[in-house]
RNA sequence: GCCGAAGUGGCGGAAUGGCAGACGCAGCAGACUCAAAAUCUGCCGUGAGCAAUCACGUACGGGUUCAAGUCCCGUCUUCGGCACCA
């Protein structure tokens, strides 16, 4: 054999699965289905990094290996196309968003052929593509028909730089999504989608499902449900009712004052009887200027102003309590006014300290001389709950109290909020609703799907936060569907996570003009059996396509109730520099570079081998040298063929351990030891000298998944017959995994002193009385009892002597 | 602050409570070569020793066990998520 020729050898197989269409699934097969899905890209302009190509590789090998397997594999791709960076870039050059996306796609579309991944490429979608993007409108629509559509002017989240209202998804920690600007408030009326209305669902779900602990964990706490009571309080001045939410009424009694948000109406209602609200306005003028930086790094210092002119009565004690505005009360969470507890809250601690108010201890424990306690405890100070030492039972027994004075329920809230979904920008898909002055807002009908981005050259948004669209005429007026009066259409497009919403669902029927899929396609392909992608969409992609899943899932058009029957999420590859790679810090690694230096099959065994799959690791070009060597090693297997289709004596067990290591860690994402296993058997061969045509066969097949082009060169220049991704994948018996002899390992008091060989399964006595005949452990042992031996079965005995 | 994960050679990393460091990289020595690259062979946690070997060693301090990287308690550090969520 010569040298490999990798670059020639890669493309003849490229080549090969691209005319004889052998990744296409079909619909209808006798086989079982395996729907393995990847997080489509963003064809952002600068091209594909090597994270991708890890992000692809794990479920890229578990298909393979599927079909060896004898599965129906579906391993779709696609492209994310709508969003920012594009319409950034268009800005900037002046191409059109349109060709700036075509061409994107076109340069990831032959980066992801030159790795040779087993995609299904006649199924391939583009978000922005109009008939996909119809079937997002169409959902939008049906969304809209079931009241999941609202308008609300509240306060949102903005990206004073991308010029775009945010959801609270997108700006997470106070920073915008996109560009990581710092996040600013403004009161704008935007679109909302009710995904609150799903909350308890998402939670729920979630028993159902196989995802990685920490990938529930996070969507656990997102959602964050919290049970309680809401209780009403009362402004003695006015006898308004003013409605707390609270996880601990166990503590009512401890209650010194109360906290309303600066936001809350009862402000606007009262403002008259209030006698400092000029200092008020000026307190709420400067938090509505605050950044939500500038909050959170003031979270010791609380601030706020005493309402003069309320008292607030505690509906269950009488007593009667200073009210206060602060921002440290959100008007987004529970009902934007709290009871406050300092002796058992550390942030009423802090804001009573500051402001002098009393603290009034309930719950024996801590020193609240010093800080609030949040512990358990015996209660005290509060009459009918006195003595109850636990807050489990103290709960209960107030939520009846507060049952018998009616002055409140128990109650549930939920941190999710509902989804503000709108941009203020040009590429994304349109909001097919329409504003009428007679009708008011009016869905444009079905049958006008899909409502087309007009064609445009000025893309750039309105400084006040107006659509581009805004400024177009013939898209803007139009006629009402409903009465037929001129009307205008709404100008904002949809957020960058509409699409992505169901795509996993148009992959089972990309081409269907009449449906976003058909029913027997959905029936067969659902749901995904594994999915797997990045940890910074678990609370944003993740929750998304979860709610849209679950609304179709509602109104009867999908046949189950969640999408993904497993999710995983792989590791960050890291810049050779150990940082995260970005263009800035210029440690990205492009794997067109690594493919023409060193071939597709060497970046693929690299990926997977570089560590632990879900771990983040830097890039090390040494070590694609080694994945090289080992490639090499493999091609070199040839030189020293015998005849023989089993395996020999001396290789069995060593093959069949092989066999059972790499399946099983394939399918529990352990590709490095999968290689490594590969690795440590060559390294055997090669110093035995010479393989057998079986043994060469088996090789090449478990190592198939991972390195496609060289495993199906050999197969075909060592006519095997036939080619070797339609071949089956290797069978193993746990029995053959065993040797005859196997070494085990003889102790004293816990530390290994002598080595032997035994037979499998040699019996326990005569173990032991091998052991015993050692020399070394005889001399060890002279003169000294046995107290103790312990034997484990074909790993070691172990004598305990005194 | 709360929640979660993790701390193992020079590096990436292996180890159902049972031989710590598989596999790979880097390094050192040798072979081949006029030479280099490539390739091949050997060594490669630390300390002592010519050696066989011995002692120590999985962030730190305790504990359970015949046996602990692995289990339990406490401490420290790093990373990730949430963050004034009442």
């Amino acid at each position: 054999m010569g040298k490999y020729e990798f670059s020639a050898v890669e493309s003849k197989w490229q080549k090969y699965w691209e005319v004889n269409k052998t990744f296409e699934a079909s619909n209808k097969s006798e086989k079982p289905k395996f729907y393995a899905l990847v997080e489509f890209p963003y064809p952002s302009g600068f091209g594909m990094h090597v994270g991708h190509i890890k992000a692809y590789s794990g479920l890229e090998v578990v298909s393979r290996k599927k079909r060896l397997q004898g599965y129906n594999v579906m391993f779709p791709i696609g492209f994310d196309a709508y969003g920012l960076p594009t319409e950034n870039t268009a800005i900037k050059t002046g191409v059109h968003p349109r060709k700036v996306t075509d061409n994107n796609i076109i340069k990831f579309t032959s980066q992801l052929k030159r790795v040779g991944f087993s995609f299904d490429w006649s199924r391939v979608i583009d978000t922005t593509d109009e008939e996909y993007y119809k079937w997002t409108q169409w959902i939008f629509l049906k969304m809209f028909e079931k009241g999941l559509v609202f308008r609300d002017k509240t306060l949102v989240n903005y990206c004073p730089s991308c010029k775009v209202v945010l959801s609270n998804e997108d700006s997470q920690g106070g920073k915008c999504d996109v560009c990581h600007s710092d996040i600013t408030h403004k009161t704008k009326e935007v679109w909302y989608l009710r995904i609150t209305e799903y909350s308890d669902k998402l939670l729920e779900g979630l028993k159902d499902v196989d995802y990685l602990p920490n990938i529930k964990l996070q969507q656990e706490n997102w959602i964050g449900k919290s049970t309680g009571a809401f209780v009403d309080f009362t402004i003695k001045e006015n006898g308004e009712k003013l409605r707390i939410y609270t996880t601990r009424p166990d503590t009512l009694y401890g209650v010194t004052f109360m906290v309303i948000a600066p936001e809350h109406p009862v402000i606007e209602k009262y403002r008259d009887s209030i006698k400092n609200i000029d200092e008020l306005d000026a307190y709420r003028k400067e938090c509505s200027k605050k950044s939500e930086f500038e909050r959170t790094q003031l979270v010791k210092d609380k601030t706020g102003v005493k309402i003069d002119g309320f008292t607030g009565i505690n509906p269950v004690t009488g007593k009667e309590i200073p009210i206060y505005i602060s921002d440290y009360v959100m008007m987004g969470y529970g009902t934007g006014a709290i009871m406050a507890v300092p002796a058992h809250d550390s942030r009423d601690y802090d804001f009573a300290k500051k402001f002098g108010i009393d603290i009034v201890q309930v719950i024996k424990g801590g020193d609240i001389s010093k800080e609030a306690y949040t512990g358990d405890g015996e209660m005290i100070n509060s009459d009918v709950l006195n003595g109850i030492d636990n807050k489990k039972d103290a709960i209960e027994k107030m939520l009846e109290v507060i049952k018998e004075k009616n002055c409140g329920e128990k109650g549930i809230q939920y941190k999710m909020k509902d989804w503000a979904f709108n941009r203020q920008r040009y590429w994304g898909e349109p909001i097919p609703i329409v504003h009428c002055p007679e009708c008011g807002i009016v869905p444009v009908p079905y049958d006008e799907l899909p409502l087309r981005l007009p064609p445009v050259d000025n893309f750039e948004p309105g400084s006040d936060g107006e659509s581009p669209l805004a400024k177009i005429d013939e898209f803007v007026n139009c006629k009402c569907p409903k009465c037929g009066h001129d009307a205008k259409r709404e100008t904002d497009t949809m957020p960058q996570w509409a699409g992505s919403s169901w795509y996993f669902l148009r992959y089972c029927d990309p081409k269907n003009t009449k449906e976003f899929a058909s029913k027997e396609a959905l029936e067969y392909w659902l749901p995904v059996d594994w999915y797997n992608g990045g940890m910074e969409h678990v609370t944003r992609h993740m929750i998304y396509s979860r709610f849209w899943h679950k609304f179709l899932y509602d109104i009867g058009e999908v046949p189950v109730s969640e999408p993904y029957a497993k999710r995983t999420a792989q590791g960050l590859i890291l810049g050779p520099d150990g940082q995260k790679m970005s263009k800035t810090l210029g440690n990205v690694v492009d794997p067109n570079d690594v493919v023409d230096v060193y071939g597709a099959d060497v970046l693929r065994v690299y990926v997977l081998f570089m560590g632990d799959y879900e771990q983040s690791a830097p890039w090390s070009e040494n070590s694609v040298k080694g994945c090289k060597r080992f490639l090499d090693r493999v091609w070199g297997l040839q030189d020293m063929l015998v005849d023989g289709d089993d395996y020999r004596e001396s290789f069995r067990s060593a093959f069949h351990k092989t066999i059972k290591k790499v399946s099983e860690d394939i399918d529990s994402l352990k590709f490095n030891t999968a290689i490594a296993s590969l690795m440590a058997l060559i390294n055997d061969i090669y110093a035995s000298g010479s393989i057998t045509r079986g043994e060469l066969r088996t090789f090449i097949t478990l190592l198939n998944p991972f390195a496609p082009h060289i495993t199906e060169e050999i197969y075909e220049q060592q006519n095997f017959g036939g080619v070797l991704n339609e071949q089956k994948w290797c069978e193993y018996s746990e029995e053959l995994c065993n040797d005859d002899k196997i070494e085990i390992v003889v102790q004293v008091n816990g530390k290994v002193k002598s080595k032997m060989m035994i037979d499998t399964n040699q019996d326990k006595d005569s173990v032991i009385a091998d052991a015993l005949a050692d020399s070394k452990i005889k001399e060890l042992l002279d003169g000294k009892n046995i107290i103790k031996q312990i034997y484990v079965p074909n790993k070691l005995v172990n004598f305990v002597a005194k």
